[in-house]
DNA sequence: TCTGGGGTCCTCCCACTA
DNA sequence: TCTGTAGTGGGAGGACCC
């Protein structure tokens, strides 16, 4: 049997590119997209800055140090995720067998399309060229028999930083025109055993911190290790998988139809929050975000997650499944509400304080009935168990005046909801909690996708340059 | 010194049930 | 009826990815 043909294309340095192209202005300079603020970190940068050592995930106070000059943007989610459906529909011309990873990133299975479009290099050099065309946008190609080696080879297929001097190809690979690196079948193992153990999927720095205990620097040292010492140094499932990994045996499918698992929304906050009902009005405006994302791909979830970040960095989770799968911004709201009020959460809310709050919703379902904000209800609604005007309390927590006997249908407002959302849009619609005098205060996503940016958001004008310099 | 947002997958623990 | 055990599912958290 022929060995498959897998291609990992990867966009160079793809946010801070999109903004490029729209302002030509920024054009050899270097630039930074994420959140400028203290708690905010780098999402992207050109080569120019990463030219001053800029890498992604670094964060935003440490990247101001390094280029003080940078060019700062906050990003724009939504531009960017038209760029990358351009980008996909020139995957689909190639072959159905797309894996998206990420906006910029996706594994194409091109095995059966090589008696049509020519050898795997060809494919390649043809979409890296029909993509440039398509929305000026550059990207790096890997060509490889798996998912793997098309993933490392894609990374060293990657441009030079300038100053750094030439990209030199680890053993293995051959260059196949610009931005295409391939690496045959039989090259795979010395490519592979070449690279830095950190360099394979699955192994970050706590990993990489038990491997060293048994003197793994390269993957050919973890290839050396037999299958057991790897269990017993890193767990079951991840030894098994890196013993295989690193033997060069990833027979892992390109998958196209991964669906979502799970929906969230998380923020951190310029500030520690102590009390809870700041943060209750927090959970309303993620709930609220949430729901929109679920009623907008239509499907209904049964676990609601609570996320919450204190200021000593701590982590905790607490979850809730319900008996009846919900959709609702209320109902979702509702149970992270109940999940924050527990006594031991409490505590450490007004203890610590909060850095960063989120609401996840998991385990989705389909919904059957297609009609907006329609629940899957095989039983009465879990709303009617409690209080859906708990959320309509003003910042000063008191509750508005309502008879507490007031009936009300909160299936039927929740459909209403949904309706006028769809007809007008999201931020049509919020709870009354999140009015301000401002406007709503509705959380879409990708608002913080990268964490706050300081004030006065910059505006790029053609040949002049005026975002905010830092 | 500093640590975002949106995800996935895995492990461990515990409660429940047969 | 009680006890031990194995399977299962939920909940919490860790680690990792882009």
């Amino acid at each position: 049997m022929a060995a498959r043909a897998i291609l990992h294309v990867d966009m160079d340095a793809f946010y801070a590119a999109v903004e490029v192209l729209q302002n030509p202005a920024l054009i050899g300079k270097p630039v930074i997209v994420g959140g400028s603020a203290e708690r905010g970190v780098v999402a992207s940068c050109s080569y120019e800055a990463r030219a001053f050592g800029i890498k992604s995930a670094m964060s935003s106070s440490q990247a101001r140090r390094l280029c003080p000059q940078a060019i700062w943007i906050s990003g724009n989610h939504g531009l960017y995720g038209e760029y990358s459906e351009k980008v996909h529909e020139c995957f689909a011309e190639v072959t159905p067998l797309i894996e998206p990873i990420a906006l910029d990133e996706a594994f194409l299975d091109v095995t059966g399309a090589r008696r049509l479009l020519g050898d795997p290099v060809k494919i390649a050099t043809d979409l890296r060229n029909r993509i440039r065309e398509v929305t000026g946008l550059v990207c790096s190609v890997g060509v490889g028999p798996s998912k793997l080696i098309a993933k490392l080879a894609s990374v060293a297929a990657k441009p030079p930083i300038p100053g750094k001097g030439e990209r030199v190809l680890p053993p293995g690979a051959r260059r196949g025109g610009e931005g295409v690196a391939v690496v045959v079948p039989s090259e795979q193992l010395t490519f592979l055993h070449s690279h830095p153990a950190r360099a394979l999927w699955g192994i970050g720095p706590q990993t990489m911190a038990r491997l060293e205990r048994y003197g793994v620097k390269t993957v050919a040292d973890l290839a050396s290790l037999s299958e057991d010492t790897l269990i017993r140094a890193v767990g079951n499932a991840h030894g098994r998988h890196l013993h295989l990994l690193s033997n060069g045996i990833d027979d892992r499918a390109v998958e196209a139809d991964r669906g979502v698992k799970s929906i969230g929304h998380e923020e951190t906050f310029g500030t520690d929050h102590s009390e809870v009902s700041v943060l209750s009005i927090e959970i309303v405006r993620m709930a609220d975000a949430v729901s929109n994302r679920l009623r907008d791909s239509k499907r209904s979830a049964k676990t609601i997650t609570l996320k919450l970040k204190f200021s000593d960095f701590r982590l905790i989770t607490r979850s809730k499944s319900v008996p009846v799968p919900v959709t609702s911004g209320v109902t979702i709201a509702s149970v992270a509400k109940a999940l924050l009020n527990e006594a031991d959460v409490v505590s450490l809310v007004r203890d610590q304080g909060v850095r960063l709050l989120g609401v996840s919703v998991s385990g989705l379902l389909e919904l059957t009935d297609q009609s907006p904000g329609r629940e899957v209800l095989t039983e009465p609604p879990l709303v009617d168990q409690l209080d859906l005007f708990a959320d309509m309390t003003s910042l000063d927590n008191k509750p508005h005046d309502r008879p507490p006997s007031t009936a009300v249908n909160t299936v039927d407002l929740d459909r209403a909801v949904a309706s006028v959302k769809e007809r007008f849009g999201d931020a049509a619609l919020a709870p009354a909690v999140l009015a301000t005098s401002d406007g709503l205060r509705v959380k879409r996503r990708g608002d913080t996708q990268w964490g706050q940016s300081l004030p006065e958001p910059p505006t790029v004008l053609p040949n002049e340059p005026n975002n905010e310099r830092i």
